[in-house]
DNA sequence: CATGACACCTGCTCGC
DNA sequence: TGCGAGCAGGTGTCAT
């Protein structure tokens, strides 16, 4: 479910919580969400470690580990990470996948709750570290991170813009609110072939890319549904959505019903026909009027 | 290699 | 009111 900045806010919020902290009795509720790591063996190593540094990979987070371990956490679509300074209540600790005691403190709780249970939870060390970041693309956000590298990113395909820009193995971190919030600002089609942008859109499209990520960020992320910052707060950018969830809405600028479709990736679709443009053969493909 | 189907899960909404 | 269908912010695998 969150995209990058739902992950970034919820590390954000947690990093200057677990830092220096040390976890005691952790307590796993559901072992399905394991991955290559047996109950035993994640219960065993974190008993006890402290955690040296909590950061974001993607939509990933990581728990870099005393013991040189990490824990990678994927919340995927509907989980959440936040941290408890109270004992839990009934609701908060229904569909509560994992929950670790932080030493030295007022008895706070480290809790991933997760209903669909889509989640995951990795115990790697170093070198199955670097093999799992390595097969994740480039961090939009980061500095380095130029023109040049995002074209490089999405090129060489024929695929639609719109699943190649969610691909993580080309970018890291943009999912599909994302995705449809970045087209549309860009005045990109969302279902033309990646390789058919030219140097001027791909450059709208880098820009507005980083723009909506920085905005999201700055708004603690988006809740439509389920989203919690590490706090346990919704985020505030549904209130700044262009096209998400905004099937049959005017467009806010220029006033066309916006269309929708699920032909792309299966994913739902949400954008402008008049400033995006669409797909070659009008009708394919679109429910909204 | 690209594509599409399906799998993983549960809850919510909508139509009948 | 009840019930089944379809959909949901994600990603991995498998057949074609």
């Amino acid at each position: 479910m969150p995209e990058l900045p739902e992950v970034e806010t919820i590390v954000r919020d947690l990093a200057p919580l677990l830092a220096g902290r040390t976890f005691r009795q952790p307590q796993l509720h559901k072992s399905d969400v394991l991955r290559g790591v047996s109950r035993r063996r994640l219960l065993l190593t974190l008993d006890g470690n402290r955690v040296e540094r909590l950061t974001r990979r993607a939509k990933h987070v990581v728990f870099l580990l005393a013991s040189g371990h990490r824990m990678v956490i994927q919340l995927r679509m509907t989980g959440s990470l936040v941290v408890h300074r109270r004992p839990l209540r009934a609701a908060e600790r229904r569909y509560a996948v994992l929950e670790v005691g932080l030493a030295g403190g007022g008895g706070e709780r480290l809790v991933f709750r997760d209903v669909r249970r889509l989640g995951t939870i990795h115990l790697l060390d170093e070198r199955a570290w670097r093999a799992y970041t390595d097969r994740i693309g480039g961090e939009p956000l980061d500095a380095d991170f130029d023109l040049a590298r995002f074209r490089t990113a999405l090129g060489g395909t024929t695929q639609a813009i719109k699943k190649v820009l969610m691909d993580q193995r080309r970018l890291a971190g943009v999912g599909n609110i994302y995705a449809n919030e970045a087209l549309f600002l860009a005045g990109v089609d969302p279902s033309r072939p990646a390789d058919r942008l030219d140097a001027d859109a791909t450059a709208q499209l880098f820009d507005a890319v980083r723009t909506v990520l920085h905005g999201a960020i700055g708004a603690r992320g988006t809740t439509v549904r389920d989203y919690r910052t590490g706090t346990g707060q919704p985020g505030g950018y549904q209130a700044a959505l262009n096209v998400y969830d905004r099937a049959g809405e005017p467009c806010v600028r220029c006033g066309t019903r916006l269309a929708t479709t699920h032909a792309i990736d299966g994913r739902q679709t949400t954008f402008c026909w008049r400033c995006q443009g669409g797909p070659a053969t009008p009708g394919r493909g679109t429910a909204d009027a």
